[in-house]
DNA sequence: TTGACGTATACCGATATGGGTATATCTTGT
DNA sequence: ACAAGATATACCCATATCGGTATACGTCAA
C-alpha cells in the first residue's frame, strides 16, 4: 500500500502548502484560475490539478462563467480539521500550564507527606 | 518532485489516520510502544515507524525507561495547525451565516431601491 | 552467558504524488 | 469559420510512503 490519496480527506488535501496558498487566496473571495496562477506563481496546469484535489474533498466549489471557471472556498469542509485539533488545544494553553503546576504541587505534597 | 515528506511538518505527519490514532491514545498519558501496538491493532514495526515520524515533527517525545520507551504527546506541535484552520473558522460559524443573511438583505434592498 | 523481552531498523513492492510539457476542450470575438 | 483566450487533461519521471517480514539492538533475569 502507499500513502493515502490526497483526495482522501481535507487533512490530506491541505497538507500540501500550495493548496493552503490557494485556500488563502480564495478566502478573499471567488477567483478565476488565472488569478490563482498569478498569485501563486506556478504553472497553470499545476494550479488546475491542485484545484481538482480541493474540489474532490469539497474544500472549494466551482462555477462556470463564460470561458472562465470561478472557484470559491467552502470553509465548512475545513471544520473536521478544526474539530480534531481543537481537542488538543488545552495542551498548549496557559490555563493548562497552570493545571500542570497544580498537579506538580500535589505530587510534591504527596512525596513529602507520604515519605516514611 | 514528489509529495512532501511526511516529516516536513505537523500537517503532513497528521494527515495519516494511524498517526492521529496514536495521538489520541497518547492524549491519555505517556505510553510504551507495546501499549500502542495493542491499542491500534497493527504490527509493532509499523507503530515504531509512525512514532518516528511523529518524533521528527516533535508531536511526540520519548523517554527511556529500562528496555521500554515511553512516548508522550507534545500538544504544542499541533498549534500551527490550529492557528491555520482557526483563520477560517468564521466561514462555518452560525454568526457568519447571519452575516451572510444580512448581506443578502442589503443586496435585495439595493436591487429594490436602485431599480429606476 | 544465555535467553527472553521490547523496540528500532533494513529491505521489498505497489502506488500516488507533484512538477514539467504538450495538447485537448470549450467559449468568445471577428 | 477561425483565431485567441481560459482551463482541464494526458503523459513522463523521480521520489517518499505504507504495510509486510526479517533481523538487529539494548536491557533485564537467571
Amino acid at each position: 500500500m502507499a500513502r493515502a490519496a490526497t483526495t482522501t480527506d481535507a487533512f490530506n488535501a491541505v497538507a500540501e502548502p500550495r493548496r493552503r496558498e490557494i485556500i488563502a487566496v480564495l478566502a478573499g473571495g471567488e477567483r478565476p484560475v488565472g488569478d490563482l496562477v498569478t498569485a501563486l506563481g506556478i504553472a497553470q496546469p499545476q494550479v488546475s490539478k491542485h484545484l481538482r484535489v480541493l474540489r474532490e474533498v469539497e474544500v472549494v466549489q466551482v462555477r462556470d462563467e463564460g470561458r472562465r471557471r470561478l472557484y470559491r472556498l467552502n470553509g465548512l469542509a475545513l471544520k473536521p480539521i478544526h474539530d480534531w485539533v481543537r481537542q488538543y488545544e488545552q495542551l498548549w494553553t496557559e490555563r493548562f500550564e497552570l493545571l500542570d503546576d497544580v498537579l506538580d504541587d500535589l505530587k510534591k505534597e504527596q512525596g513529602d507527606g507520604g515519605a516514611d
